[in-house]
DNA sequence: GAGAGTTACGCCTCACGTAAACATG
DNA sequence: CATGTTTACGTGAGGCGTAACTCTC
């Protein structure tokens, strides 16, 4: 089970090819081909089953745990050598499409403002890569964002210790094209909303909604980019319901109904390792807001946590 | 960051010794020292102060993430060997002990009625060595508890990819004293409480109650054990209050209140290999009452999930 | 100076590359 | 038969033990 074995088995069962693998690892065939009988006579199991390249039951099975045993070990690496690093000019931010709402960006204008000197920089990510990131030390922070009932945390991968803090906390809408007979609603129960057609999007997972509300929510159009404003679009156009946060809907062509039950909203997360480096915590004290410095906001009904 | 490595290195830093380490993993003195030297060039930090031998910040932060990287290793490979496995008259059982509740004991004798060939055997270990368990295939299932927010899951730590599900949930009740000034009344509020002195013990962690109510909660006398027989003489005694199951409490020198807000319960878990081997999925089953298989339930109000 | 960690050195294992053999579509 | 995996074999790096060295209490 040594993880450079592990490596080479992931690398071979994506590729499905031996000597595709050889070639990104910089190995000759041969080497794969010894490494992976390593693997297998140290199981005493077969791993992949040869023309096509496939993996057996067993090595299904290990494929599930070799990709976060490596990129936990690939984190503590990178959590270890950070202890060491002098302090850094650049803060690297790494967020979800929505994590970054209005209240988030002003709170992040704000702590700027006081410190001049630090240079951010920000990209958005998938939310599944969003804790490798962070974690393999390759962002600095990270912002999440989910659907989850009032002041429960979000459901994040787990790649090791890591810090997480709740930043913002809003009302969930139903996103609805304007003609649509429910559009005149004050307020929507999603249980009613449970064979209606969803739009499938990374957005609002189908499959996070099922595991808060309980079965139903057929898949309707499967949206696999994670931009808003498509999503807006596919939405008035009638493709099918989505859910997303009140901040994150403009009007015109749409309306947006809040839920009423069961209580969801939309929560974002900062997380971030544990000894974060010195600017890092100091932005990471400045987007989570306390309750008593919920102050200034504006534009967006939040509850910090 | 080869583990073989990093097995080394946690052995040194346990026993602050590398003669000690060399003995216990069956190597010199020689190849520890060379074996640290090693991990220490790989990272390019000095990860142990030698004489007395001890860990730098560095490695205090290695530390963190070695022990559950190693556990995550032995764990994949118990899982992988797990589907290779034949199916097992034996099955373990390990369990926390306020895990093994009435209603628990109830279903697991009727399961074993049912399934007469079955040899079963039962084990009670600390909340926090059951997962390894389960994960390293010490155990087939592994029964949880804990204090949680009604149907919400418990926070067990992560050995990799595992299965959860619910099998019961119990009211909570604080045990006083029977001449207590509180005894008498009908429920109690834990915000109230939060000045109050609490007993310390695993079974009920204070830290747990800090992260559901908020700070507060002083801590009393600290017991360290997981008895609770013990548990109950002390909160009788008066040497502070606990919270346990009402099921747990019996009459005679205590009172137990129930507690009415936050909404609390005592939640049992179950948990096994994604997987399990074949009557360790009957049996979990049977532990894993669905709402309309609730019948001959009796002795404990449970809701179970 | 005694106890405990490090360094030097030789041996042996093991992992890789080359190249030939082999299987399978 | 072509493509791609396995096997055979030679080589080299590296990990371990022995033993001499060095540091610290």
């Amino acid at each position: 089970m040594d993880p450079h074995l592990l490596t080479t088995f992931v690398t071979v069962a994506r590729h499905g090819s031996f000597s595709a693998a050889a070639s990104e690892l910089g190995y000759t065939q041969s080497a794969i081909s010894q490494q992976i009988a390593a693997l297998e006579a140290d199981l005493g199991l077969p791993l992949l089953r040869r023309r096509p390249v496939e993996p057996t039951p067993a090595g299904r099975r290990l494929l599930e745990h070799a990709e976060p045993l490596l990129l936990r070990l690939r984190a503590a690496r990178a959590d270890v050598l950070r202890t060491a690093a002098g302090p850094r000019h650049l803060l690297r931010l790494a967020a979800t499409p929505l994590a970054v709402n209005p209240a988030v960006a002003a709170r992040l204008a704000r702590a700027r403002a006081r410190m001049p000197r630090l240079e951010v920089r920000l990209r958005t990510c998938r939310a599944e890569r969003l804790a490798a990131l962070v974690a393999e030390g390759h962002a600095d922070l990270g912002l999440a964002d989910g659907i989850a009932a009032p002041s429960d945390p979000l459901r994040l991968p787990d790649a090791g210790p890591m810090t997480t803090a709740g930043v913002t906390e809003e009302d969930l809408v139903v996103v609805l094209p304007s003609g649509h007979p429910l559009a005149g609603r004050a307020s929507l129960r999603l249980a009613d909303l449970i064979d209606a057609r969803w739009l499938q999007t990374p957005l609002c997972p189908l499959a996070r909604l099922r595991d808060l509300v309980g079965d139903g929510f057929p898949a309707g159009l499967a949206y696999e980019g994670d931009d808003v404003h498509t999503v807006l679009a596919l939405a008035a156009a009638g493709h099918g319901l989505t859910l997303l946060p009140a901040s994150a809907v403009p009007g015109g062509g749409i309306t947006a109904v809040p839920v009423a039950a069961p209580r969801l909203v939309h929560r974002v997360e900062l997380l971030h390792a544990a000894l974060p480096p010195g600017a890092a915590a100091a932005l990471a004290a400045a987007l989570t807001l306390r309750p008593d410095t919920q102050d200034l906001e504006r534009g967006i009904k939040d509850r910090s946590v």
